[in-house]
DNA sequence: GCCGGTATCAATACCGGTATCGCTACCGGT
DNA sequence: ACCGGTAGCGATACCGGTATTGATACCGGC
């Protein structure tokens, strides 16, 4: 194999130094216009590339940005992703993507894998890191942005909504609708500690008019198979599973729109009617809830803008030259009722 | 902001040199037992993660392997990334993820921009590559490979199926359920030329029958809001286009599972008997078929397997030290026909 | 004609690790 | 006691760029 082409060979088949060569690519000035052509020529000509690992030792900074999320399979992730690499196109600075599959060790190595690239900053999911991984986005030295969650205390910056405080406000409009037998269904949320946080807030703001879930199926790992199962069938057969056990339901609350819209699934095959009979409610505003505009009740949250800002933040950080971006950037979600908002009147 | 920690600093104190350091946290041989617990306790104390920058350059290694995928939203590609990811679970090697929007420009800067940071390897997806980016896969001198087509010539491995076989076999599918009145209903088209292939495929199988398709609903570019819009939602809307204009189709076929979906949703909210009246195809095998199982045909293509086969394919590659990984893997799509295949009976 | 200033380029010293090689101490065998 | 072999460690030379400093030439002004 050829040896790969370094500086030194644009510069020897430009004729001039290395520094040169360097700055004229870089668009450094202190170069005549004469010696900066020669110099692009003759890197084109050799097929020259930089060496971005060369180039970041030396100069101690580099383009990337970390970003560390819990999955890929659920939407919400992948949209947050597109966010952020449309707030950064245009700019120097280049995403990077962990997956980190809702597991604090896989977290903790992922952060410290990424720390040791020395990026210009970090977009971490969530707020409720263990103590060793708080302590090493602590002291990186760098930006870092958490997402998604707003309800604890952020290490520097924070782009997100409150999730308690969504499912509370999900339940209060839902109560204002009239609906009073709840029902649940979720699953992981022994790892989504988000879709937890939505669903204390969601009961606790049932229990403050003395009500309650009558039943409840979490689905927190009973079985191998569940991880793997597609949403949208879990969603719809945890739900048949739980009309059985409860017909008299008006409301069931889902833990995401992807559980929700396999509910409602269910529900057109099994003759319910929906919201008339009972009513579903699910979470984040999924463009799959268009499949039958206004049958589920949502909370659209701002995904791709929150990529979008968390990127943007670092940005400024970044380019101002602050340590710290420390601002708390709320994104409130927004509930749609859909056609139960008519059938309330 | 207090300096970064160095090996130099865990060296002085664990009070050796930082050649021994290096090799202690490395798990390289000839380290005495005590002194790798000193290194290790060392580090550990004063809180030392390595610099990959500086050990990549040194080394003239990485643990880098590059994945270019056009898209986020598509679910596609998030699943074969996680079965990139899963493939390298446990192995040293990490993967990077760079999306380029369908545009060959932003596809060359990424593959450029990958390539600079020297990677161990490239997963690149698609085979139809403008020159200059293939060229710049040729020469890069790792294992390049490329994923989800085999109809071409690869630049080295390849992972995937014929695209263009897969249309051409579900239309023979359809065919032999005795369908003939077809409609398609696609998107991005001009963008997207994968889904084109399939689209060609499928028509070479009609007109080998002396059909051909009644109506197409391409929606390539019209206006600017349709690449925002939910796949499903679009879906829905020009299947109710299509059939508004064509009422005496027989069978429709999407360029994927999305648009099929979107369409099967019309179908029950239209009243319209699927697949009695009228059947519908997609392509992938997504988890969101199984909300209404069997109602509609599709080809499941293994888009994890993909993931992990190209992973595999390169940390084969890479382990053994070949330079030419140069195989072409073939996981092909099946078909399934689901209720249209009772009906057909 | 001498001087200070500016534009342009080259030489040198790193950045923070790893590869390589040489040195030392210690071992068993003869 | 001598020797070859090996385990363990350190000094040194890079890796391929960039920041910094220094050198050179050329300019207008007095």
């Amino acid at each position: 194999m050829k040896k790969r082409k370094t500086l030194a060979d644009v510069a020897a088949a430009a004729g001039v130094s290395k520094m040169t060569a360097s700055r004229a690519l870089r668009g450094d000035k202190d170069v005549s216009k004469a010696n900066i052509d020669k110099v692009k020529q003759a890197a084109r000509e050799i097929g020259y590339y930089g060496n971005h690992l060369a180039a970041s030792l030396s100069s101690k900074r580099t383009d990337l940005i970390g970003v560390v999320v819990p999955s890929l399979s659920n939407t919400v992730f992948p949209q947050v992703m597109s966010g952020v690499t449309d707030a950064l196109k245009g700019t120097a600075l280049q995403p990077v993507f962990g997956v980190t599959d809702y597991d604090p060790e896989a977290e903790y190595t992922t952060i410290r894998n990424m720390l040791s690239w020395r990026p210009a900053g970090l977009i971490v999911t969530g707020l409720d890191q263990p103590d060793e991984s708080r302590r090493l986005l602590a002291d990186a030295g760098i930006p870092i942005v958490q997402i998604m969650d707003c309800d604890g205390d952020p290490v520097d910056a924070c782009v997100g909504f409150s999730q308690s405080g969504a499912g509370h406000d999900m339940a209060a409009a839902l109560l204002a609708t009239g609906r009073r037998r709840f029902g649940y269904v979720g699953r992981n949320l022994d790892k989504d500690l988000r879709a937890a946080k939505r669903k204390k807030g969601f009961l606790d703001a049932l229990r403050s008019q003395g009500l309650d879930f009558i039943d409840a199926i979490d689905g927190a790992h009973r079985e191998g198979d569940e991880v793997t199962l597609p949403a949208i069938a879990c969603g719809r057969r945890k739900t048949a599973e739980l009309l059985a056990r409860q017909p008299d339901l008006d409301c069931i609350h889902f833990s995401n729109d992807d559980l929700a819209f396999g509910g409602l699934c269910h529900c057109i095959a099994a003759g319910i009617d929906v919201p008339g009979e009972v009513a579903l409610a699910g979470f984040n505003g999924l463009g799959l809830l268009e499949g039958f505009p206004g049958k589920i009740a949502t909370s659209h949250t701002a995904r791709r803008a929150i990529g979008e800002t968390a990127a943007r933040v670092i940005l400024e950080t970044v380019e101002s030259g602050e340590t710290d971006s420390g601002k708390i950037h709320i994104l409130a979600p927004t509930i749609s009722l859909g056609d139960l908002a008519v059938a309330a009147k």
